[in-house]
DNA sequence: GTCTATACAAGGATAGAC
DNA sequence: GTCTATCCTTGTATAGAC
C-alpha cells in the first residue's frame, strides 16, 4: 500500500510538473522560436532544474512535439457535424464567432501553429496533414451542396474556409500589430464582439447571406 | 586612377556579396527562424567564408535588421494616393489584387514579416510602428468618407483593412498548409487570378460594392 | 579586401550522487 | 524521482596571415 500511495503521490507530481513545463514551453517557443527558447529558460520559468525537463521529455524536440500535438488536439471540436440541410448563415456565423473566440482565448496556441506552418510545417505529422485535408474537403462538400441548392452565392468553398481561418486568426497571430494600430494594450471582451460582428457581417453578405443575429456573444454556442 | 579603378572593382564585389548574403539570409531566417539559422549556413549557401559575413555585417542581429528593413521599405508603394473622390470598388479591388500579387511574388518577405510580428515585433523600430499606424489611419479616413457619402456599407474601416491584409497574406504565410490542402506542389498564375477574384468578389459584396471587373490579371495595375 | 584558425560562450544532454 | 556537476557540440565573433 505504501508503494501504491507513493507512486500515486509521485504520479501527481509528474502530472503537475509536465503540465507546468508544457505551459511554459508553449509560451517560450512562441516568444523566441524553437531554437531561441532554451531548456534553461523553460526550466527557470517552470521552477525546476534543467535536468528535470530532460527527465520528463527525452529531448527538446519531443517537448516541442508534445506542445504542438496538444494544440492540434484541442481543435477538433469546431464545426463538428454540419449537413446540407443546415442553414448556411447560421453555421458560418457560428464558425466565425467560435474562431474569434478561440483566437482571443488561446492566442499562444494559434501563434505556435502559425509559426510551424510558416516554417513549412517540419514537425507536423503526416496524419495531421491528411486529417486537415479531409476536414476541409468534408466542409467544402457541404458548402457546395448549399450553393447547388441556391442557398448562397457561387463561391469556391475551399477559399471561403481559408478566408474565415485567416481573417479570424489574424487577431491572435498579429495581435501585436493589431493592438499597436488600434492603440490598445490588450483586447477587451467588447473588441471580440465587434470583431466577430464585423467579420460575420462582411463575409456572410459577401457570399449572399444575411447575418442571423442569433448569436449571443460570450456564451456557449457550440 | 588605379586607386579609383580598384575601389570601384572592390565596391562592385561588395555590392554583389552583400546582395547575395541578404538574399540567402532572408531565406534561411524564414526556414529556420532567427536562432535556427546559423551564420555558417548562410555563409555556405552564399558561397563565402563565415568571416566575410561578419565583415559585411557587424553581427547576426545587424544582418537580420537589414533584411527586415529592406522588406518593410519595399512595401510603401501600395495604395499610395487615394481620395474621397475615388471609386471605392476600384480602389479596394486594386488593393486586393496588388496584395495577392505581392504574396505570390515575395512570399519569403511576407513570411519573415509575419514571424517578426508573431514574436511580438522585437526588432521593429518605433518609427515603423508609427508609420504603419499613420498609414492605416489615413486610409481608414478615406474609407470613412466613402461611407459617409453613402458609397458603401457602414463597416469599420480599420477592420476592413485588417481583413484585406489577413486574407491576402494568408496565401503567402500559410503557403505550405494551403498547398497541402489544395494538393498542389506550388501556386500557378491561374491560382493567383482565382484567389484575387474570389477575395475581391466576397469582400466587395460584403461591404455593399460590386466588383468592377476592370482589372486585367498579371499586368501593372498600380 | 579576403580567408584560416581560434577564442569564448551557450546550449543540449547525461552521469551519478542523493 | 530529483538535482548537481559536467561533457561535448555548435555558434558567434575576431585576430592575424595573406
Amino acid at each position: 500500500m505504501t508503494g501504491k500511495k507513493n507512486s500515486y503521490k509521485l504520479g501527481k507530481i509528474r502530472v503537475e510538473n509536465t503540465e507546468k513545463i508544457l505551459e511554459v514551453a508553449e509560451k517560450k517557443f512562441v516568444e523566441n522560436g524553437f531554437h531561441g527558447a532554451s531548456m534553461q529558460m523553460i526550466a527557470n520559468e517552470a521552477g525546476l532544474p534543467k535536468a528535470n525537463i530532460h527527465y520528463y521529455f527525452k529531448s527538446k524536440e519531443k517537448l516541442y512535439d508534445e506542445v504542438l500535438t496538444r494544440i492540434i488536439g484541442s481543435w477538433n471540436s469546431v464545426l463538428k457535424d454540419i449537413t446540407p440541410d443546415d442553414d448556411p448563415a447560421e453555421v458560418l456565423e457560428r464558425f466565425i464567432y467560435k474562431k474569434v473566440e478561440l483566437a482571443y482565448k488561446f492566442p499562444q496556441a494559434s501563434k505556435l501553429f502559425a509559426l510551424e506552418i510558416i516554417h513549412g510545417a517540419p514537425h507536423l505529422k503526416d496524419h495531421v496533414r491528411i486529417d486537415m485535408r479531409r476536414w476541409v474537403r468534408e466542409k467544402a462538400k457541404v458548402i457546395q451542396a448549399w450553393i447547388d441548392q441556391g442557398k448562397m452565392a457561387k463561391v469556391d468553398p475551399v477559399h471561403l474556409i481559408f478566408m474565415i481561418w485567416s481573417s479570424t486568426q489574424h487577431y491572435a497571430d498579429f495581435e501585436s500589430q493589431v493592438l499597436a494600430i488600434m492603440n490598445r494594450a490588450e483586447y477587451e471582451e467588447e473588441d471580440i464582439n465587434t470583431i466577430s460582428e464585423f467579420l460575420a457581417s462582411v463575409i456572410l453578405r459577401g457570399v449572399g447571406l444575411k447575418p442571423t443575429g442569433k448569436i449571443i456573444p460570450n456564451t456557449r454556442n457550440d
